[in-house]
DNA sequence: GAGAAAACTGGGAGCGCTCCCAACGGGTTG
DNA sequence: CAACCCGTTGGGAGCGCTCCCAGTTTTCTC
């Protein structure tokens, strides 16, 4: 009854070391896979660790590395869109997909308030993670110039614009855009409006160009910038946004909202005064959600790999961690439209 | 060039106690708020602090107190559910809220195959967190068995079964069901249906007893248990159990979903069917969630409070976590049904 | 104003690990 | 056969913190 360890104590590194008959040095290395440990010293050690079900202490770990073996997904998003959007969930599927083979943990970080937002910084500058995964970022985000100042691998999902100097991967918003606004040009569309994202975004800029591109292209004419209104990602923005178009414009015969949630919006609006979808207007979407599978009729939509823009931010930041001095990089994804019934 | 510290060190305790002349207990004494400092010592202490922008070391911390101030949020489910059902990030929504005045961190775990299950019992092994969250159960899921045997505070969001011994809150599934159809029956339904969820899991068994119960109680008989087929909370799924339903019984007027998703898929069966809703058929899903707002007719559901149930498992863990000596606790939180156009 | 109690304070010990260096042994080489 | 080399090994030092105890100072009590 004197020094004995509390009973359910864990092994330390020393223990396996003793039964192992060898040095904790030596035990350290065949933990960590380190090359210069003789077969048999290896052996012996791997057969201790089991017996006693050794596991390394990570704080113990971090404490001398001063590496976490964990990155945080910061999503800075207010309740609504978080709520609305299965993006986001897909792309934490991606994340933890890519992690899967890693011995890497991932924290989730909401930031809907100064007071969570506080709450990031302190976090960051205890430095409780290695790396930082950032969703949705608007132009005027004073979170990634922060944590570049920080110094800590950061990787953006999206940009703040396209000059955008931190590592990224985005979905080909102007492309898919374009595509969409293509199809319904094409299919003899005349006055093809289009609800927006939030300005302050880059996906909402991007996608708004890849519809003035596309009439470019075709018509080789300017689109009609009366034909343009900002939605909020919302439904009731993309509701507001179709009533306001309708005003404006009654002779428009095709929408392109910048989300599904938005064109969810809309088509209720179109619905209720009296135009019929497609008939009397075409709608697109953006992002091919699962609300695209459920509006009536069934939403024509812009397909982005959302899991695997989760699993390729993650790649970069693992490589990003990796190497911190490793040039930045940025992604581009493709995007492709999906045919349903509203065009 | 001899003991310099290399630049960019952050600071540490002892340095904060040499500039403010006090010694490191003290200053650990300041920084956890512990009781028994004089005001002249806290102040000082205060300002060495905010002039290093010292913060705290956690994992030296996390060493010496073996807490890691985090907690794991563990979802076991397969792709598809996480995908569509909005329940996860209302659930993920409410625990961040709960943590957002702690200093907790949330660490998300999702474990969909045998290799991420063995991920994260290497990971409780470590002892990386103080606490797990449990979403979804199952109910000969070997999970909540081996985090008991870990000794690990842990809290379910839902149970296994009626006698879960451990900490839990669930939706009053059982109420909810029975309040969906007593309305359907009070509405002179005759023959009202039930699609179920997994019957290995208690949120659809008890769904259905729901079910069965509202029969009981209304006309003092038994429902009749052909008019009951199971689904999978699948969309897909939800559509073949409408199907085999019909063909079961032609004559049914009425269906209760164990969840939107299902029901969606059987509004789209029951509208290829030509059985116009609710004229024919009357249709009540569970969850309220986005879904339902966007089916055509919108869907009369169960709502059950997701958010309210991430934050007060959450709440029972940081409890648990604080005292594990306390008795388990298990919390049934009210639903409501929400009237749209399906009945 | 002496003695005792209470209120504070400093710093040693130690948490479990990695890093690194000195030491060891056996095989080569000139 | 001495000198050397290389693969391997053990263990000291130290990461930054909390815990705790032995002082030291202040306050209280009679």
């Amino acid at each position: 009854m004197s020094s004995r360890k509390r009973p359910g104590q864990r092994p330390t590194l020393e223990a396996v070391a003793r039964l192992a008959g060898v040095g904790r040095g030596t035990v350290s290395r065949v933990v960590n896979g380190s090359p210069g440990v003789s077969a048999k010293a290896r052996t012996a050690v791997e057969a201790a660790i089991a017996e006693l079900k050794y596991v390394p202490n990570p704080a113990a770990r971090s404490l001398v590395t001063s590496r976490t073996d964990s990155i945080a997904l910061v999503i800075p998003e207010s309740e609504s869109r978080l709520a609305a959007e299965p993006y986001f969930s897909a792309v934490i599927r991606g994340v933890s997909t890519e992690l899967a083979d890693t011995e890497m943990q991932l924290l989730l970080i909401l930031v809907r308030n100064q007071r969570e937002l506080d709450r990031l910084t302190r976090f960051v500058e205890a430095q409780r993670v290695d790396g930082v995964l950032l969703v949705s970022v608007h132009r005027d985000d004073p979170l990634p110039a922060f944590l570049e100042k920080m110094q800590i691998p950061t990787v953006l999902a999206g940009r703040r614009s396209p000059g955008e100097p931190l590592s990224h991967v985005h979905s080909d918003n102007l492309g898919g855009a374009a595509q969409a606004v293509r199809h319904l040009l094409g299919q003899g569309r005349r006055a093809v409006a289009t609800i927006t994202g939030p300005l302050d975004m880059d996906v909402g800029r991007s996608r708004l160009q890849g519809w003035r591109d596309a009439h470019l292209e075709a018509g080789g004419r300017r689109a009609d910038e009366s034909l343009a209104v900002s939605g909020d990602f919302t439904e009731e923005g993309g509701r507001a946004a179709m009533r306001e178009l309708l005003e404006r414009r009654p002779d428009l015969d095709a929408v392109f909202a910048a989300s599904d949630v938005m064109a969810a919006g809309a088509l209720t609006e179109l619905r209720e005064r009296g135009r019929r979808v497609p008939a009397d207007v075409a709608v697109i979407g953006f992002d091919d959600s699962i609300i695209a599978r459920h509006t009536v009729p069934p939403l024509t939509s812009v397909n982005q790999p959302s899991e695997d823009l989760g699993r390729a931010i993650t790649r970069l930041l693992l490589d990003e961690i990796d190497d911190p001095s490793r040039p930045r990089r940025q992604l581009t994804l493709p995007t492709t439209l999906v045919h349903r019934l509203t065009t």
